[in-house]
RNA sequence: GGGUGCUUAGCUCAGCGGUAGAGCGCCGCCCUUACAAGGCGAUGGUCGUAGGUUCGAUCCCUACAGCACCCA
């Protein structure tokens, strides 16, 4: 083995031979466990936040197929409607074209084109990652067998009365021109202005009359929309006008006043314009009072035909202005002050929606009962959605989370499937020349269920679904449903068989961001519970989002991203200061941004290797809703991955040659006996850390071990064991070195692969092993070590001995290198057991020589104390130390004791505490204050004899 | 407006009724033959504020402050 760990140099070697292996598709055998990876985009690339999630669902997939379950990992991508067809039309757009001129059939041609060029990167990202999932069964929710679910579940969920068609309010994206789910529209708090507008109330002759209302609005244009004002119903001010027509600016159309509890009447004058058209809550409105909505605008915000003529074809925001000066002239805007107003924006386009009044496909989730008397999308899809996590057959981690599934499915809206694009499945409805509608899995299908004789030709419906729609279905169409047997890939290959996979629904957890739980996470559910009748995972893990080392979201107007790539591989400054600034456009941001790289990384990015970005995100994955990375700490882990290589080649180095056999009445030593005690604890934690998905515990906790335990104490005791006359010692720790060593090589697989594979590889020949991968070697069991408390008990007294002189030297400042003597004073009978125990140990790593014991009534030289116990550890002065310093060091000391034995007395004085306490704590307490005792007087007694000297 | 979190060492975070912890940083001594990406040791905290419950509160309750995020 190298001197130190390269991760360049073994991780794709190692990914290349388990892939070769098929090491990692289902074993057949064993219980299922299913991870479903949520699709990426096809065309994007891998980012922290990918990252993180999936090192945390190879950790699970890696423990649970250790443990023997046949797992699989189900891996694919889905197509982004709207993002990807957006990134098609801009590469359009830069040869001057738009999709327009292409026509339908050749863009999406040129849209796959696309996605086979760039589909693989983020594939091979995620292979970097060590990600152990079954490519044999990538899919993608555009391919031929995923299709064939989604057009399966439209026509089902139609022909169940569950699917529809209306007329109704969507978030319109108008620079899109398509319709968008409101979970992709973003509130964003923008200065604005207030607009007071008087409007006169109509005498019955249709004139002006001399009383009028005044109106705020942060929208006047939509005013040519208007079709009543609103005030509160007990609002005394406006209790005479209601029922009354007011006559509307501008449009001199006449309105109704009405009367309707959602106006505010502290908000403004207490007046609402009611424009159903283009607002969601004036659309609730009109429905109530059976106002006929009047739309303004086309679909690409322009003001239409309904207006008067003279704002026709404008623009909303240069009608708005002229709306405006008209309002002005005509005397009737009253005020404009500023206004600080939440504006819908379009995740996708940055355009401010338009709510508008639109023909698209909606999924019934709101109604109990079908004009037939079928259930409902309420009963027949949300309630069981909602059940599904109430009755807790899924479970949120944390569990909070199920609150925000709730609470949403509670609120719910029916969903609205279409949207207006090329990229995606179209849907599967046909209209004859009449408007009939004709749903079926193709044109054949359609007609063959017609309700009513087509008229004329049919004409597919151009528009196609959400992409969400498709995503619903990943639990089981990745599985082969609706197919009976196998399914096929374009390449021929076998990539599911329901009958035969089904077994891996429910998959096991859900590993996702907290901010697709609406999106995805419950829409999953409807459709697995609808269509399969089973959860599709039993428990959800809400994953932290990953965000800078100053907690800010990462974004690339920032500078603040990190290429996991380039944690794994290191980046020097120049390129990536040239990567962070390539796609920015803006100067400004430009600028920004490399003053950010240049601060924060002023050396570039230096290469971790994937092992310690992996362990790093184990470590950071605590319940917290939000992980700050900070590149400091992925170094650390880097540093603690050369510890476990070295500790290996340290092993592997004291080894004879050929196989190492296990020594008759092993293990010989205390210190064998106690890291195979603890060995068997942290094997233990780590189960239940794997069983919470506490990973920053378990992560922890395999550190701790490894470092803190089996380097620093273990590997140190070995030295004098080794090295030392008794043979049976040495072959027995050689022989423990190497256990220890593979067991936690086995615990610590999951977390960081690649380093555990290769020096399991030098390590596995000398345990005579026969697997060829550490991947098909068994997960360590708890039950399998031997624990054994009283060599744990006599390696802590060790320690502490060691700590004491250790202290010692360094405050008294003797050179590490020095050999001293020791002197032994009190203590009892088992103390002088263990002292001549451990007398080799305690030489070898405290640098002293053969302890002395003090007789009795002997005289005691000056000298630098510790207890422990009852037990004086000596280190005489002469020549070594500063009495001064030593009196001021144990002054200290004797101090910080008195204090904890003063508090702990006084606990004990307290009668309530010793009556209301439980005994343990009670009796807890009385041995700390017997320990505190007796250290003072073992320290003060050495402090007295110091000031004797003098 | 409704909801959910967070506030603990210089930084990033665990802990959550009974002796305040980790990593990184900082300081001191050491290139001791596994590892200087290291070893040994030290420093550092009235656990956001104010009340309450309790024998005992960083932990439970209430209020407040600040900071996030989600929904309307």
């Amino acid at each position: 083995m190298d001197k130190s760990f390269e991760p360049s140099q073994i991780e794709s070697k190692w990914y290349d031979r388990w892939e070769a292996d098929n090491a990692f598709k289902p074993s057949g055998h064993g219980d299922p466990y299913c991870i479903l990876l949520p699709p990426p985009n096809v065309t994007g690339t891998l980012h922290m936040g990918h990252a993180f999630q999936q090192t945390v669902m190879d950790m699970l997939v890696r423990y649970q197929r250790m443990r023997g379950s046949n797992t699989l990992w189900q891996v694919g991508t889905d197509h982004a409607g709207i993002a990807t067809q957006k990134i098609v039309e801009n590469q359009l757009a830069a040869e001057g074209k738009s999709r327009h001129d292409l026509g339908r059939a050749p863009f999406v041609e040129r849209v796959w084109q696309w996605k086979e060029e760039s589909g693989s990167i983020i594939t091979r990202q995620m292979r970097r990652l060590g990600v152990a999932a079954d490519w044999s069964r990538e899919r993608f929710t555009m391919d031929e067998g995923l299709s064939a679910a989604v057009r399966k579940v439209f026509v089902s969920w139609y022909r169940d009365g569950l699917i529809y068609r209306g007329n109704r309010l969507v978030n319109w994206d108008p620079v899109l021109g398509t319709a968008v789910s409101d979970l992709e529209v973003n509130n964003v708090e923008r200065d604005g202005h207030l607009w007071s507008i008087r409007y006169p109330v109509a005498n019955p002759d249709g004139t002006d009359g001399d009383e009028s209302l005044v109106v705020a609005t942060t929208r006047p244009e939509t005013m040519l929309g208007d079709v009543a004002v609103a005030v509160h119903p007990d609002d005394e001010r406006y209790r005479h006008l209601v029922g009354k027509s007011l006559k509307l600016p501008l449009s001199g159309r006449e309105i109704p006043v009405i009367a309707d509890d959602y106006v505010d009447k502290d908000f403004g004058t207490g007046c609402v314009k009611i424009t159903p058209a283009h607002d969601f809550n004036d659309y609730a409105v009109g429905q109530r009072h059976r106002l006929a909505p009047i739309n303004i605008f086309t679909l690409d915000a322009k003001v239409n035909d309904n207006a008067p003529a003279k704002y026709r074809g404008l623009d909303r925001y240069e009608a708005r202005k002229l709306v405006l000066a008209d309002l002005e002239a005509a005397g009737l805007l009253v005020e404009t002050k500023p206004h600080k107003l939440q504006v819908p924006v379009s995740e996708r386009s940055d355009a401010v929606i338009e709510p508008m009044l639109t023909d698209q496909w909606f999924i019934d989730l709101t109604s109990d009962t079908l004009k037939d008397g079928r259930p409902g999308g309420r009963r027949a899809i949300t309630e069981p959605a909602l059940d599904a996590v109430r009755s807790g057959a899924i479970k949120f981690v944390p569990e909070n989370w199920s609150t925000t599934y709730v609470q949403w499915l509670e609120n719910i809206q029916d969903w609205c499937i279409s949207r207006q694009l090329w990229w995606g499945h179209r849907i599967p409805a046909w209209y004859d020349e009449a408007g009939n509608i004709f749903v079926g899995e193709d044109e054949v299908d359609a007609r063959a269920h017609a309700a009513v004789a087509p008229v004329g030709a049919l004409r597919q419906d151009e528009d196609v679904l959400d992409t969400w729609f498709s995503s619903a279905l990943w639990p089981f169409s990745t599985l082969g449903w609706p197919a009976g047997g196998p399914v096929q890939n374009e390449r021929g290959e076998v990539v599911a068989d329901w009958s035969r996979d089904h077994v891996f629904l429910p998959s096991a957890v859900l590993v996702t961001g907290f901010d697709i739980i609406f999106f995805w996470v419950a829409r999953m559910v409807m459709a697995t519970k609808y269509f399969t009748g089973q959860v599709p995972f039993r428990e959800v893990y809400i994953n932290a989002l990953v965000r800078d080392s100053e907690g800010q979201k990462m974004s690339k107007s920032k500078g603040n991203t990190l290429d996991p790539l380039d944690l794994i591989d290191g980046i020097a400054l120049p390129p990536l200061l040239e990567k962070s600034t390539r796609s920015l456009l803006l100067p400004q941001a430009r600028e920004k941004v490399e003053k950010y790289v240049r601060k924060h990384y002023p050396e570039g990015i230096p290469a971790i290797g994937t092992d310690a970005l992996r362990f790093t995100f184990a470590a950071l994955a605590s319940y917290s809703r939000t992980i700050n990375f900070d590149i400091k700490r992925a170094e650390g882990y880097k540093a603690f991955c050369n510890k476990l290589w070295n500790a290996a080649r340290f092993v592997l180095m004291n080894l004879p040659e050929g196989p190492v056999t296990a020594v008759a009445g092993a293990p010989a030593t205390e210190a064998e006996r106690w890291i195979l005690t603890r060995l068997q604890q942290t094997l233990g934690e780590v189960e239940q850390h794997f069983a919470s998905y506490r990973f920053d515990l378990l992560a922890q906790a395999l550190y701790e071990f490894v470092w803190n335990e089996y380097c620093d104490w273990f590997l140190e005791l070995s030295k004098p064991a080794l090295n030392g006359g008794d043979e049976a010692a040495a072959a027995s720790t050689r022989h423990t070195l190497l256990v220890v060593l593979e067991t936690v090589l086995r615990a610590l697989h999951p977390i960081v692969p690649f380093i555990t594979e290769e020096i399991w590889q030098s390590v596995a020949p000398r345990l005579s092993l026969t697997e060829t991968s550490l991947m098909q070697r068994p997960w360590p069991q708890v039950a399998e070590i031997a624990s054994d408390e009283a060599a744990t008990a006599e390696i802590e007294w060790f320690k502490s001995v060691l700590g004491g002189i250790r202290r010692i030297r360094s405050e008294m400042n003797i050179p590490p290198g020095k050999t001293i003597p020791l002197l032994l004073a009190g203590g009892d009978n088992s103390d002088r057991i263990l002292v001549t125990k451990f007398e080799s140990q305690i030489g070898f790593l405290a640098r002293v020589d053969a302890p002395r014991w003090l007789a009795g009534d002997a005289e005691e030289p000056a000298s630098a104390a510790a207890s422990v116990g009852k037990l004086r550890v000596l280190i005489p002065l002469e020549g070594l130390i500063d009495i001064g310093a030593e009196k001021l060091r144990l002054g200290k000391e004797v101090e910080r004791i008195q204090r904890e034995y003063d508090k702990s007395s006084k606990k004990l004085h307290n009668e309530e505490f010793c009556r209301n306490a439980p005994p343990e704590v009670v009796d807890q307490e009385l041995k700390r204050k017997e320990d505190w005792a007796i250290q003072l007087a073992a320290l003060s007694e050495q402090l007295l004899k110091l000031h004797k000297v003098i």
